[in-house]
DNA sequence: GATATTTAGTCCACAACATAGACTAAATCG
DNA sequence: CGATTTAGTCTATGTTGTGGACTAAATATC
C-alpha cells in the first residue's frame, strides 16, 4: 500500500523518468535530459547507458542545439528489441498486433470470423493460434515481447481476467486469461477503454488534452483519458455512455431502464432493419431523407448525453469513434448544436468535437500500447526480467 | 514535469510514507511501521525521530501486540503543533475553522451575514478579519498554521484564485487570493468539491470507498472522491450535477439549456414560493401532500441524474448532502427506486445511498482538511519551512 | 589559422540515505 | 531464574546521486 522509496526503487524511478521524457519529448541529448529531469549529467549518462544496454534506447546522430559548443548526441527510444502484443476478440473478427517500444506498429493481422456462432472456448483457441503465430513472427524480427492485453467487447474484471456479460458475443462469465495460455504476462481490458488509449497513442494523441473517446457500436461505450491515463471509476465500469438517460419516459432498453442513449444512437437504432453502416453511409451520400433524419435524431440524443458527460467529466475534447467515425459528417452538426446551446453560456469553452483517427484497429493497438506504457512507466521491472533469466 | 528522485526527495518521500501510514492506520509502533512500509527498523526510527522533533508525531504509551516480547511504543499523529485554516464564503454566512494535523477540529466560527447585499471587497475584508482573529486564537493554542483554503460557491480557477461566476453571490471574476492578504499560503476551491472532502475526513470517511457527494443548495454540485482524492476533470469543472439533462424538453434553465436537474431538484424548485428548507421539513413532518409530492418529483429527477452519474463515474457510494440531508427521508425512496430500476440489471451492485454526516460546515472543514492532506502528503516541504526560517 | 569561448559528456572523490546484522532492552513462558 | 520473543538502537557497509574537475568537439574572434 504505502510504497517506500529505497535505493533500488530510486534507481527504477529515475530510469522511468528518463525513459518517459524520451517517450514524450522525442530525441534528446544527455545534457537536455539532465536539464529537464533535474538530475546531474553524470547520473543521466549512467541511466542512459543502462537503457541503451537493455535495448530500450539508442543514440541517433548528433545535434547542434545552440549556436556554439560541442554538439550533443541525440538519444531516442528504440523499438528494435522490446515489443508488446495486442489482441482483440470482437463480434465478427479477431485481431492481433505487435507494437514496439517506440510505439511503431510492426505487425497487424485481422481475421474475419463470426464469433457469435462459435463457443467461447473455440474462439479463445483460435485467438491463441493467432497470438502464437504473431509471437513467432515477432521473434523473427528480433523482438522480445514483454506482455499482452486482450480487448473484449463488454465489462471485464481485470483482476480475474474475465468478462461478466458480453451481450453482443453472447458470453457470460468467461475467463480469458485462464483459458488462454501464452508464454507471457496476459491481461484483459474493455474494448472501449482500449480504443480511447489507441486514439491517444496511435491517433490524434496528446494534442487532444484530456478527452472522452466515444465508441459507437451496437452498444455505446466511452473512455475518459485524463493526464495520459484512463479514468476507470471504483469498479472499472466508468464511461457507460450508452445508458446515460436521454429521456426518462423513452423506450425501454435491454438494461432495464428507459430512454437510454443506446436506444437513440446505437447501431440498432440507426439501422432498425439491420444491415451495415456502409450501406447507411451510401444512402446518406445519396441524400436519402429518411437516413438524414435518422442521423439527425441520433446526433441530437448523442448531443444531450455528451452535454451531461461534459458537465460531469469536464474533458477538453470529445472524439467520436466506432460507427460515429464514418457518420461524423452527418451527426456532428446536431451534436455540436446541442452542446453549444446547453454549455455555451456557463463555460468559457465548449469541448471541441473531432473524429477518431484510428479506425477499427483502435482497441487492438491500444491494448499493445497499454503494455508498452507499463514498460515505460517501470522499465526497472522489465530490465530485471531481461537481464536476470531466473 | 518529470520528477526525478534524489537523495533528499527519497527522504521526503519516506517521511510522507511513514506519516501517511500513521494517518491512515492509527497509532503504530516503529516495528509495525517497518513491516508495513518495507523499510528497515533503523530507517523508520530515524524518520519517526524527525517527525517527533518537528511536532508532527508523538509517542503515546506502550502496546503489547503479540503474546510475548518487549512491548512497543505506539507512535501517532500529533496535532499539538501543526494546523490549517479553513475558510468559507457563502450566500448568507462566513465561516472559519482551525483543524490540527490529527484532523481534530480545534476552532470553528460562523458569522451570519447577507453577502449578496455587500460588495465582494467588503465581504473579503470581513473574511480577512475573521481569519486574522482565528489565527490569533490558534497561536494562543500553540498552533502553527501552515496554510489556508477558501471555499467559494461557484466554479473557481485555482491557479489564479478567482471565481469566474458565482451567480448566487452575484460575483463575476473576483480574485480572492489577490484581495485577501494573510501571512500564510492561501488557495481557493469550489464549495461542492470541499464538501465532498469534508465528508471524507470529518463525516462517514473512508468507509464509503469511492463516493460521489451531492451538495444540494440553490444550485446542485457534486464532488467525486476516488482513492482519497478529488476527481476534477481537465479544467476543474467536473461534477456539475445540477446541469445534467433530466428531460431534454423540460423547462429552461439559467444555464441556457433545458430540463437540467437544478430545475427539478434545486432549492428554488422545492420551494417555488421561497422560504427555508426547515419550513419544508416541518410541512413534510405534518404530512402535507403538496410537500410530499414536491419531494417525490425532486427525488425521481435526482434518481435519473444519479443513474447517469453512476454510469459515467462508477462510484461505490452516493452521499446526499446540503438541502438533501434534512430531506433525506423523503427523497431517498424515489432516488433509490430510480437507481434500482435503471441500474439493477446491468450491475452486480447498485451504489449505496447514504446521508451526509457533516452538516453545513462540510466545506469549511474540507478546506482545512485539504491543507492538512497536503502537509501529510509532503511533510518534507513543511519541515523545511519550520526548521529553516529563511 | 591560432586562440578563446561555449557546450557535451566523462571521471573521480564525496555525501546522503537506506541496509544488514550485532547488540541492548523489556516483556512472557516454563 | 533462565530461555524465548519482540522492540528498538548502534555501527559498518553498500548503493545511488552530486559536484566539480576534466576531456572533447564545435563556433567565434582576432
Amino acid at each position: 500500500m504505502a510504497q517506500a522509496v529505497r535505493h533500488d526503487s530510486m534507481r527504477a524511478g529515475n530510469l522511468a523518468v528518463v525513459l518517459g521524457e524520451l517517450d514524450r519529448h522525442g530525441p534528446l541529448t544527455r545534457a537536455a535530459l539532465a536539464e529537464t529531469t533535474g538530475l546531474t549529467k553524470t547520473t543521466v549518462s549512467k541511466l542512459v547507458g543502462d537503457l541503451i544496454e537493455a535495448g530500450m534506447a539508442v543514440e541517433s546522430g548528433t545535434v547542434r542545439d545552440g549556436e556554439r559548443g560541442r554538439p550533443g548526441v541525440a538519444v531516442r527510444l528504440s523499438g528494435h528489441r522490446v515489443a508488446a502484443l495486442g489482441l482483440e476478440i470482437n463480434v465478427d473478427y479477431l485481431a492481433a498486433c505487435v507494437v514496439d517500444l517506440s510505439r511503431t506498429v510492426r505487425l497487424l493481422r485481422t481475421q474475419a470470423v463470426d464469433n457469435r456462432a462459435a463457443s467461447p472456448a473455440d474462439v479463445i483457441t483460435r485467438l491463441g493460434e493467432l497470438a502464437t503465430a504473431m509471437l513467432a513472427d515477432a521473434a523473427g524480427l528480433g523482438l522480445s515481447v514483454a506482455g499482452a492485453i486482450v480487448a473484449l467487447p463488454g465489462p471485464v474484471d481485470r483482476s480475474t481476467g474475465s468478462v461478466h456479460r458480453a451481450p453482443n458475443l453472447g458470453w457470460r462469465d468467461v475467463s480469458v486469461t485462464e483459458s488462454l495460455s501464452l508464454p507471457l504476462p496476459l491481461l484483459v481490458d474493455n474494448e472501449a477503454n482500449l480504443a480511447a488509449l489507441g486514439e491517444l497513442w496511435f491517433g490524434s494523441g496528446a494534442s487532444l488534452g484530456d478527452f472522452l473517446h466515444v465508441s459507437g457500436e451496437i452498444g455505446i461505450g466511452a473512455g475518459l483519458v485524463v493526464d495520459g491515463a484512463l479514468f476507470r471509476g471504483a469498479h472499472g465500469f466508468a464511461g457507460e455512455l450508452g445508458h446515460v438517460v436521454v429521456a426518462p419516459d423513452g423506450p425501454a432498453c435491454r438494461c432495464g431502464g428507459t430512454g437510454c442513449l443506446e436506444r437513440y444512437a446505437g447501431q440498432d437504432a440507426l439501422l432498425p432493419a439491420g444491415g451495415e453502416i456502409a450501406e447507411l453511409v451510401a444512402r446518406l451520400r445519396a441524400g436519402e431523407p429518411a437516413a438524414t433524419a435518422a442521423c439527425e435524431r441520433a446526433g441530437s440524443a448523442l448531443g444531450v448525453a455528451l452535454t451531461t458527460a461534459v458537465n460531469l467529466l469536464d474533458p477538453d475534447t470529445i472524439v467520436l469513434g466506432g460507427i460515429f467515425a464514418p457518420l461524423f459528417p452527418w451527426v456532428s452538426g446536431p451534436v455540436e448544436k446541442a452542446m453549444r446551446e446547453r454549455l455555451g453560456q456557463m463555460r468559457a469553452r465548449v469541448p471541441a468535437l473531432v473524429v477518431s483517427r484510428v479506425g477499427a484497429d483502435g482497441a487492438t493497438l491500444g491494448a499493445a500500447g497499454q503494455v508498452i506504457q507499463r514498460i515505460i512507466a517501470d522499465p526497472g521491472a522489465f530490465l530485471l526480467e531481461v537481464t536476470d533469466p531466473s
